[in-house]
DNA sequence: GTCACTGCAAACATTTTGCATGCTA
DNA sequence: TAGCATGCAAAATGTTTGCAGTGAC
């Protein structure tokens, strides 16, 4: 649990090269615009074709979240999810049952969690908000 | 990703018996307050004489979130970190740097929440609110 | 032609599970 | 005594890394 402060900035070259790899990694996870794990995207591009290795996939998206095109999140399983880094800032609602996810913006919780942070002296703050839930849908079938 | 639908109440018996492995466990998590991994917890028991197994931690630690006397939340490093819950529902404002946690509620969240899973049809509406930033002691010493 | 990127597989870390044994009620 | 909880070790999962080969510039 010890975050080390970046201390140096490393001459990380950041990818030099364009490859059909790499491209293909990004345009996958900007064509859903939803949270996708390593792993699905892997296989969605095996599906469609394309030869990506699951470490290249992995070395993509880390590059991805470097750079800050893309946002890194843990699932409650443990899971690593990556979502293109958009200039639209926003939230999900995920359903528990069929995992169809509904984007949500929320200004009054940027204002609070902004609020929350200058009232204990936090600076470069950013947030996880997503709301787990049944759809109507769902809650039909189940019942 | 996909979240199967409990179509069963198991008559899950939620630990039965207390044993001394037990309430350690949950002494050492009530000790601290503070978010702590289960290797974290497991090490401590030890340096501190307890004979503890690894796996009897995790299944302490699954036990008391499952009973809601724990929150379960993942570190940016993947790592499950656990921390006594008391009964008020609040969120986290994390330093990034040092790790430190601050206790935040927020009714304006709850509300939010709430509001945004109605309007959208959904049912049994659970959420999850991390803050994260850099605390002002940490900005200091970066400086 | 060079060297960064790729792919495979092995290594890693964390968490879960199976099974024999111990301990609580 | 009966049966849940424990402990060990093996398995499972998700992710990272080493290294030789390939392809972009």
């Amino acid at each position: 649990m010890t975050a080390h402060p970046e201390s140096d900035t490393p001459a990380k070259p950041a990818r030099e090269r364009s490859t059909r790899q790499f491209q293909a990694v990004r345009d996958e996870l900007a064509r859903s615009g939803d949270f996708r794990s390593a792993q699905d995207i892997h296989a969605a591009l095996r599906a469609s074709g394309a030869t990506v290795g699951l470490a290249t996939v992995y070395r993509a998206l880390q590059s991805l979240v470097d750079s800050g095109a893309a946002d890194i999140l843990r699932t409650a399983g443990g899971e690593a999810v990556y979502r293109e880094c958009g200039d639209t800032h926003h939230h999900h609602l995920v359903c528990r049952s069929c995992g169809r996810a509904v984007e949500v913006q929320g200004p009054a919780v940027e204002r609070w969690a902004d609020d929350v942070a200058d009232r204990h002296g936090f600076t470069d703050v950013s947030h996880t908000v997503e709301l787990f839930g049944v759809c109507g849908q769902c809650q039909r079938q189940q019942q």
